[in-house]
RNA sequence: GGCGCUAUGGUGCAACGGUUAGCACGUAGCCCUUUCAAGGCUAAAAUACGGGUUCGAUUCCCGUUAGCGCUACCA
């Protein structure tokens, strides 16, 4: 065992996400890192539900967020842990802050320092000496006399002078003036009978990443500016800060924050568009992140074997879905076939299109298709394929008889008279062959075309849309060797008569 | 408005003081060809701007500009 290994042997992260909407992509990604890291450091992976907004908190998104964070793959050691069930451990930690002064009760109303008041230049300013002072100090941290009937919330007294520093693993050193750093609010008031609320962001981050023991923080760049303040908890909790790591943002095409107006931001959008998990990682692997050198078709072992902070980009990146889906179809390609399997009998299943004589160890059904047909064929299919829903769609006529004929595509390829003619020919010479595979059946169509005194092309195009009803497929013959004799000659003959 | 972060082709990344600035996506063309993909080859396309430091800056420093983030009893 190496020193490297031994300093992170310890190694604990976490992935927090809120409940007030679904996995988008930026947080996919942000879970994605965590995982990396913990799996990389043979570490803990911790899951922590952040729901202490009562307003805004929608639980049942939270399946939705388990579900994303599961088909990517990300999986977790301990948790989910809700922050709405370990109140008492915010209230403790907010009463030993003010008991050793670095916090103090606050009776202003909510929404005095609500944004926006110091934000617009005061009218009665001078227009260039600079805006009016932001301000960051509460009335009420000098100690106040309690307002009877009003419940006060918990501020933290961030001190007046200095500065906080911290490491950032991606960003290096920073340091914030704490004259910046407003008295934010620790606790809620509290409602009804209780005398305290809930906690908020920062208190809640904190005193669960001491108590469980984080080592990294990693977490997206939108929180920098939020560092400091935990920072200063930390000391006034006497606990020792992680180390950070701030990874940059993920934007839409037009460079601003991704929305929904970018299009799909929702993870589970893209499971249910058909992408392949371990391409979507890849993917987004690669936002933020690189091993340094050119590769980029990294399956996650190579991303576990690669993975550090120090590759982290400090720049802010794109979401290209055209790069995507470039992925999907690289993964769709080159991974090796058993492992694509899986995936399209899922597929196939969904559709209604699976027979439980293709899976594997499985007895051949009664037209001998069995698992070893099921691989050739997905095989053969896969090159072709952009989205795992067109192996039901696209792919219909190789999993099943009931599929119909592209209009457009016979009215492409079965134009010229002779077309009935010609397949009734093939269909006639194929029935006729003694061996099934693909250079007879290749020998016997060119023989037909040939005999009929055309190009092969033009009966080669005219039986494909007969037999698998689309314009496009595989080659030819590989198909009919897939597609079997007795189903071939009989599409052939149906597709003479139906037209 | 204040504070902070960032800045390599349209996009994602390389180059961590010395390269004809590399790779990939996308785009265009060619090849292959049995449709469509894939694949191969080629092309157009970038160091935001201005100052420094240095023998030498994409790289280090400063300013400008732009983008983004934070500025809630949201997270």
């Amino acid at each position: 065992m190496n020193d490297s290994a031994n300093k992170t042997a310890g190694t604990r992260v976490r992935f927090a996400p809120s409940p007030t909407g679904y996995l988008h992509v930026g947080g996919a990604r942000t879970a994605l890192f965590n995982w990396l890291f913990a799996r990389r450091h043979g570490g803990v992976m911790i899951l922590r539900v952040e729901d202490t907004d009562a307003e805004r908190n929608k639980p049942e998104l939270v399946q939705g967020i388990l579900d994303g964070l599961k088909w990517l793959g990300v999986d977790w050691d301990e948790g989910p842990f809700y922050q709405s069930q370990r109140t008492p451990l915010y209230r403790e930690a907010a009463r030993k802050c003010l008991a050793n002064g670095s916090a103090f009760l606050c009776y202003c109303p909510a929404e005095k320092y609500a944004g926006g008041d110091y934000a617009e230049p005061a009218q009665d300013e001078e227009p260039k000496g600079g805006g009016p002072r932001r301000v960051t100090r509460c009335s009420c941290r000098d100690g106040k006399p309690s307002t009877p009937g009003v419940k006060p919330a918990v501020r933290f007294k961030v001190p007046l002078g200095g500065t906080t520093r911290f490491a950032d693993a991606v960003f290096g050193e920073r340091e914030f003036s704490n004259e910046e750093i407003e008295d934010f609010v620790l606790l809620r008031s509290g409602k009804g009978e209780e005398e305290f609320g809930q906690s908020m962001y920062q208190l809640g981050v904190v005193v669960d990443d001491i108590e469980m023991r984080i080592t990294h923080v990693i977490r997206g760049a939108d929180h920098i500016s939020n560092t400091p303040k935990q920072v200063l908890l930390y000391g006034a909790l006497r606990a020792e800060p992680p180390v950070f790591a701030h990874v940059p943002l993920i934007l839409g095409a037009d460079k601003s924050r991704l929305s929904k107006r970018h299009g799909a931001t929702d993870v589970n959008m893209y499971r249910a568009e058909g992408f392949l998990p371990e391409a979507f990682r890849n993917f987004l692997a690669l936002l933020g992140w690189s091993p340094g050198g050119d590769e980029e078709f990294l399956r996650t072992k190579d991303l576990l074997g690669k993975f550090s902070l120090e590759g982290v980009s400090r720049t802010n990146a794109v979401f290209d879905r055209p790069k995507l889906e470039w992925f999907n179809t690289q993964y769709l390609q080159k991974l090796p076939i058993e492992d694509l399997l899986p995936e399209v009998e899922h597929e196939l299943k969904r559709s209604g299109l699976w027979k439980p004589e293709w899976a594997a160890g499985a007895a051949p059904g009664p037209d001998g298709r069995d698992h070893a047909w099921f691989s050739r064929t997905v095989d053969l299919l896969r090159p072709r394929i952009r989205l795992l829903p067109d192996f039901s769609t696209w792919s219909r006529a190789f999993f099943t008889d009931d599929f119909l004929r592209d209009p457009a595509a016979k009215e492409k390829f079965w134009k010229d008279p002779k077309v009935p003619e010609l397949l009734a020919k093939l269909a006639d010479a194929l029935a006729a062959l003694k061996e099934w595979n693909h250079d007879a059946c290749d020998h016997a169509s060119r023989a037909v075309a040939e005999a009929a005194g055309v190009k092969a092309g033009l009966l080669i195009n005219a039986t494909r849309v007969a037999i698998v009803g689309q314009a496009v497929a595989p080659p030819l013959f590989d198909t009919m060797v897939v597609l079997g004799q007795r189903r071939v000659v009989q599409r052939l003959r149906q597709a003479v008569e139906s037209r």
